[in-house]
DNA sequence: CGAATCCTGAAACAGGTGATTCATTCTCAG
DNA sequence: CTGAGAATGAATCACCTGTTTCAGGATTCG
């Protein structure tokens, strides 16, 4: 049997600790765009990496190439091969149980999307954006959710409040709000008793509200002005609410109001994102 | 509808009989290696279709690119959005921002998923479920995370504590631990400047350390025990946690299998546990 | 505190790349 | 047979790439 030379990604990670920082920098780009090694260029390899030339020379040297050729040549060859590529993994190991936890994901993500086509994405969107105020609600095991989703709502307009502060009721929390404000309520299964309570109390207002849950909070759909339906079933013990996540990143876009259609990671903006990263990695106070 | 500029093939295709025998000949070789057009230089383009860098030149220039740095810049395009390889049309019902949404979703899950698969998910479950005691550290938009997953894994064993508590230092809140616990450690992008010296930290503590991240953490990852990677790549401006969240599930249900398996079983008692929880964990209403 | 070592990017340099020019060949029309 | 025109590759040359050198930090070690 032949034992094939280590690829380039293996040999990245075999040496990992061993490289420079400007080195790792230029080998964690390289490891994530792997697929597409072979259709950068040193120069390019180096810029987008954020280190010199000269840094990537080195690297390739160390990683065991003579020239940056025989790296093309190597990206070429695995292309070719269709092989994964991958530096980590790839082995074989117990795919059926993986298997199962991503198809479930998957239908859960299909699901939710297809309860959003009918234009409620974007109608919860531009209420939210022209909103006076809006207030996120998210108990027990929708706090995380409601939590991070403000994080993310707070970048796209102001005037993001999560609701249930610390030594405040949620009746204060809600008193000052009136028609022209929005409550995101986020209610996944295992809500509060208090949940139908909050639900009534806000129609009684005239606040109008996202509910953000699972099907099982569908009686509470009718006192909400959209209703953004998304399952978290799982295959395990717990529910998975990845395809939540999902939805909040939608949402937050949504309000933000970027044409999500924008292509991909497109060249021109992996450098700036990069460059943004590095800034905000070396200064900045801890939480 | 949006016109799109032609493709290469397409151009190809509408001139190819006003081309000259030998720039037919440096098209066909085109043709058929449309998905690698990336990855050829012009003069290696020449060489393999048997031609001279003049036609191949002309070519270009007879297609309607001014310049062979734009046909590799349209190359690479392709290649970015869609399928020139994996079949013709790239389903052109509604590719609209939900699917790419969708499908950006379904790369970053399987990636996290392709990374899991030598094992480590299980390997990171089983030193959980025997640790002493379980820390989960997550700042800035890691928090939620962090908090979610404090939710599910208390479900899973006892002692599970999230570290960063207002009031009190981190480093108060690792100063007990030793090599017989386990931290588990959130970092996406956007981390804060104290992110190297809590990895530094617990690693000369000896404080094993499951890091749960995105590919920018990478330079940590040799200081943890295990590195469970997950990308949170969007075609949004905000990063999506899907599949974080898909991951967190795994490794609660991950954590909870080792327990069952091993009788150690809470689940007679989950719920009054987890009720129990919220209680502390969102602030009360006062419904 | 100083010396040694390592890291790093700027700059110099050698080699390669690709657009253009030019001479040759071939094809027809006259 | 001849001259116009197209096709084509070799040769040229300005430009670009990638390696190496070098000097200025930064870090480590004594």
């Amino acid at each position: 049997m032949i034992t094939a030379p280590p690829t380039i990604g293996q040999r990245i990670d075999s040496q990992y600790g061993a490289l420079s920082p400007q080195e790792q920098r230029a080998a964690d780009f390289i490891l994530d765009h792997l697929g597409d090694l072979a259709v950068y260029n040193a120069t390019e390899l180096a810029k987008l990496s954020g280190v010199s030339k000269a840094t990537v020379s080195r690297l390739f040297r160390r990683l065991g190439f003579s020239d940056s050729a025989e790296v093309r040549e190597h990206a070429r060859s695995l292309r070719s091969q269709g092989s994964p590529l991958g530096g980590v993994g790839a082995a074989a190991g117990t795919p059926s149980a993986l298997a199962a936890h991503a198809r479930q994901e998957s239908e859960n993500l299909q699901k939710m999307l297809a309860g959003l086509d009918d234009g409620r994405l974007d109608a919860a969107a531009r209420l939210i954006a022209g909103a006076g105020e809006v207030v996120l609600i998210g108990l027990r095991n929708s706090y995380p959710l409601a939590l991070h989703l403000r994080q993310q709502l707070a970048q796209a307009r102001d005037r993001v409040r999560l609701a249930p502060v610390p030594g405040q009721s949620l009746g204060e929390d809600i008193a000052a709000l009136g028609s022209r404000d929005v409550v995101v309520l986020v209610g996944f299964r295992r809500r509060p008793a208090g949940f139908a309570l909050i639900v009534r109390t806000l129609r009684e207002r005239g606040v109008p509200v996202v509910l953000i849950s699972d099907s099982s909070a569908r009686r509470h759909a009718d006192g909400s002005a959209y209703w953004l339906e998304c399952p978290v079933d799982s295959v395990s013990a717990f529910d998975s609410y990845a395809a939540a996540m999902s939805l909040m990143n939608l949402l937050a876009s949504g309000v933000l109001g970027v044409n999500v259609r924008e292509g991909r990671t497109r060249i021109a903006t992996i450098t700036s994102v990069y460059d943004a990263l590095d800034e905000l990695e070396a200064p900045t106070s801890p939480y």
